[in-house]
DNA sequence: GTCTATACAAAGATAGAC
DNA sequence: GTCTATCTTTGTATAGAC
């Protein structure tokens, strides 16, 4: 395999990889989406943070609205990902399932200024294009698909003990997350998401 | 007392009684501070929205920062109202206190496409003026205050049962409740903040 | 693939008449 | 208190050279 990049100065490390132009915007974009909100920045600010120039970000994305869809799309399969890993391990531990699966959850909840990507965007939905809407509707269904799944599995195992249907478990759950990352960063406490999450599987775990 | 309305048309009328140009600025603005988030709406939807010329609205509010601290201001004494009367009533039983305190939260959770204003707001938090983020910021410590007291009293009478510390509860209610109403619009679904409601209130009751 | 230059609309805001 | 007219800056986007 050859590196695409071929200008000078330092190459741009991520997770341990190269990054050529379009997966540095990517990446940045979402940063920015993640602390500002879709309508919070915009192609000026991205071109700075890169350090290119505006009319650039256009070769790769043709509009604003464009590159939305795509780090929702890059963000949404990355959380996929993890999900589809967890459903393909037989007979997993669902605690130890659910564990893993919250993992990324609890980074970002690290991460001062960050929140869930579809979190933020859920906040601006009506002032979203449709094509990211979309978007940020199929990730909660997803994550609600994936958390079902799983607590009825879970309690079927008696790994899980709760009354309610494992539907709406999993909607108070998705729920739960997303509103602790919002909560946190208002009020400036990076232990929230950790916390509360403990105290739901806590409360799951009977 | 002598209405200030002099214009003919019919009277702006919102929970019965008169309203004048500011106030219906800061309602309409809430509304599109709820659906829009602050950076998704402009002084010419809000002029547009009221029937009015956008320069009309720098008379009142003299900048869209000063227009959004006044929003988020009146929307934190309206619900902290609330919360001022349930301490002020001797001996309330905790659970009607709770339902009466979350009867508002469970109004905007009906509405479409509405949202908890500041859990709107938090999701841009980085992204807003430093006076609205104090109000924000404000708002949400209060009614962590307020849940805390009302948990830690509920228990002691044998109201509420749950392991953690009052506090961690509060944080955990709290954030549930505005994870609810952020994803609720995102997959399109009137019930969600009444289920998990429903279900967390469930949870604490033992 | 990146740049300079530029078009065009919308945003926040002000001046000053009525 | 509201209006018309206007200013300035920013935002999204395109044209065309390198």
């Amino acid at each position: 395999m050859i590196f695409r990049s071929g200008g000078s100065g330092p190459p741009d490390l991520t997770d341990g990889h190269r990054m050529d132009t379009a997966d540095r915007i990517l990446t940045t974009a979402e940063e920015l989406m993640q602390t500002r909100g879709y309508n919070g920045f915009s192609y000026q600010d991205l071109a700075d943070a890169i350090g290119i120039r505006k009319p650039s970000l256009y070769h790769h994305f043709p509009s604003k609205a464009d590159l939305g869809r795509a780090v929702i799309g890059a963000y949404r399969d990355r959380m996929r990902r993890v999900a589809d890993q967890l459903d393909a391990v037989e007979g997993i531990d669902p605690v130890s399932a659910l564990t893993l699966y919250l993992e990324p959850m609890l980074e970002i909840g690290r991460r001062p200024g960050a929140a869930c990507l579809c979190g933020v965007l859920g906040s601006e939905f009506s002032a979203m294009p449709e094509e990211m809407q979309a978007e940020v509707t199929a990730f909660f269904e997803e994550h609600l698909d994936f958390l079902e799944r799983l607590l009825a599995r879970g309690r079927a195992e008696a790994a899980f003990r709760f009354e309610a249907e494992p539907r709406a478990v999993a909607r108070l759950a998705l729920s739960l997350i997303e509103g602790a990352m919002i909560l946190k960063r208002s009020i400036d406490d990076r232990t929230l998401v950790g916390e509360t999450v403990g105290t739901l599987t806590g409360l799951l775990r009977g």
